[in-house]
DNA sequence: CTGTTAGCGCTTTCAC
DNA sequence: GTGAAAGCGCTAACAG
């Protein structure tokens, strides 16, 4: 907007040779020597197109390099065929697992997905949805269990909503898919006692939903065995450490520790190497959530494994169903297993 | 389609009540008592409307809660202020950690970021970025040594691209940035050379760009701290085993190792866990990346620390220019510099 | 089978 | 100050 009306228009000029103008239908239908909407007809293969002329439009959309605008289409179908997923977690390497899911069931419906990361603090996470919503996707899965579920309600006003992962009570209008926490504590709980242990600490980081199912569940498991339940509840803090130090949780001369995630479990591992704790023989430790982190962990990490395959599978499933009108709520719970190694291995 | 058109609207109405038609900028009007032209006008602070009337009209808008339709928008204005990220590994730490970094840098801009994952192989990545092309995002950065320069190019005509990491040859028409991976390597092979490390081996299994490259600059600093360059060249399986076995590579009696970068790098020091060998003591181990794999690993990782936070601001101020018109092609090089662990401590 | 036409929601001259 | 009108690229009636 500084200098003159010629500087401008020469710039512009330039950069739009740099980088042309995209072909439009109608380029097609000049160049093919037919209308316009017969261009359109034939590039979605709405049968009635001749063979012959659709031959010849495909021909020539090939030739010029045509990629149909789909901002345009969307602005007139009101569909995108894209659909959006919500995370607050990159770091954890279950949170991107479950994209990766969610992506190939999203792909083997032909839709593609776009990923937004929000903060956990503030308004964060719900800005990014917003934004992502703003492109008219056609649904959107959230990954996290730091969405406010008033938030989520507003955001489905927009758009279907399914949530991966717990929320304390099922939010009115949008679905979820979650596995049984309280099964795979009780899974966890079973499995030590099996080994002998007695002294079993319960090691969380986290009030929310799937925390506290985990947690409620250990409790639970741990009455049936008729043994006393030992919980530490502690703070992550910016950096990442939880505070306060593990020192003091693990001081009671626990023998085994239950860990709200893997993410934790690691650190508990990380723990014991710092302190030269044997893992199992002092100290067996078992983590949630299966991920990369279980299998790369040294003493490799006993873990509960969330189907997070299934689960993303059935998330793009009920986004569809909810896509093609759906009005109830539907609610999925999956089992999860344990996967044993040598963190904890089999008595 | 099917059934009566009484049926068909009883429906549509249902879902529309569910999920409301939102607000257009005629809504605002009419409640308003205005034009549409003037509450576009209004909407984008152009000065030219009367204090009151805007007033006005801004409070209509928050009361009917409107939100901007950014798709008609774009199709106007030709611009999302929205960039596109591609990825093919979600599950290595670094890759998510540049992305974070790219998505600070862009927020600052007031700029949102879109991710998209591609796999390696095929013409996924092309087919995942020209997706998201459509969307007609304003520009986009590659974070994949995995992408063809040829199909960066083609890609470069619809938008710009900038490629955070290295190909081999500087490609036409996209910009750059990446760390130096010859000085990188040349700062290992000095520190464990200074350690007394002799037999040094450097362990590979790309050969791709940013690996050649860091092999080439631990060839020249082994030549000139007068050692013999030794090299293994590894491959990934499906799975993410590397093949053959490491056993092999490491049958030679080497006191230390340079992995490519830090998920091999703790493949080393699970080898070593699972062999009983001592780190650092049997065998030093160095990565590179400085990713979370590093902080996380037992024992702790000395690394190549790439300065992502940096790259990833650079990579957005890049792709502004491009925005803006900027012509010439842009490579940058940031120094890395590396950090000292346990893996292989300060002599 | 083919072409014309009317928008989707928004921005932007250009008159009033 | 304000409003009317054109048009971004595409789809979907509807007439020929």
């Amino acid at each position: 907007m500084e200098g003159r009306k010629g500087d401008v228009s020469t710039s512009r000029e330039a950069a739009a040779t740099a980088r042309r103008k995209r072909p439009t239908i109608l380029d097609i239908a000049e160049r093919a020597g037919v209308s316009k909407s017969l261009v359109s007809l034939a590039l979605r293969n709405d049968l009635g197109v001749g063979v012959q002329t659709r031959e010849r439009i495909l021909q020539v959309a090939e030739e010029i390099g045509y990629r149909p605008h789909v901002l345009a289409r969307a602005l007139r179908e009101r569909r995108t065929m894209r659909l959006g997923v919500a995370l607050t977690s990159l770091e954890n390497p279950y949170h991107t697992e479950v994209f990766a899911a969610v992506e190939d069931a999203a792909d083997g419906a032909g839709l593609s997905v776009l990923l937004a990361h929000g903060k956990r603090a503030g308004g964060h996470l719900e800005e990014r949805i917003n934004a992502l919503l703003d492109l008219n996707l056609d649904g959107i899965v959230v990954i996290s269990s730091w969405a406010d579920p008033a938030m989520l309600q507003t955001v489905s006003r927009r758009a279907p909503v399914v949530m991966i992962g717990r929320s304390l009570e099922p939010v009115d209008g949008i679905d979820s898919v979650n596995n049984d926490d309280e099964a795979g504590a009780a899974l966890v709980v079973g499995h030590l006692a099996a080994r002998g242990h007695s002294k079993i600490l319960h090691l969380t980081s986290s009030l929310r939903p799937a925390g506290l199912a985990r947690r409620h569940g250990y409790e639970a498991a741990m009455r049936a065995h008729g043994l006393e339940a030992h919980i530490r509840v502690l703070a992550r803090t910016r950096g990442g450490a939880l505070q306060p130090d593990l020192d003091a949780a693990l001081a009671d001369g626990y023998d085994a520790v239950f860990a709200r995630n893997d993410v934790e479990a690691a650190d508990v591992l990380d723990h014991a190497w710092d302190h030269g704790l044997a893992v199992p023989t002092d100290l067996a430790v078992v983590g949630y959530d299966d991920s990369m982190l279980a299998r790369r962990a040294r003493p490799r990490l006993t873990s509960v494994h969330q189907p997070r395959q299934a689960m993303g599978a059935r998330a793009v499933e009920l986004l569809i169903e909810r896509i093609d009108g759906r009005l109830e709520d539907r609610h999925e719970v999956l089992s999860p297993h344990l996967v044993v190694r040598e963190s904890a291995p089999q008595a």
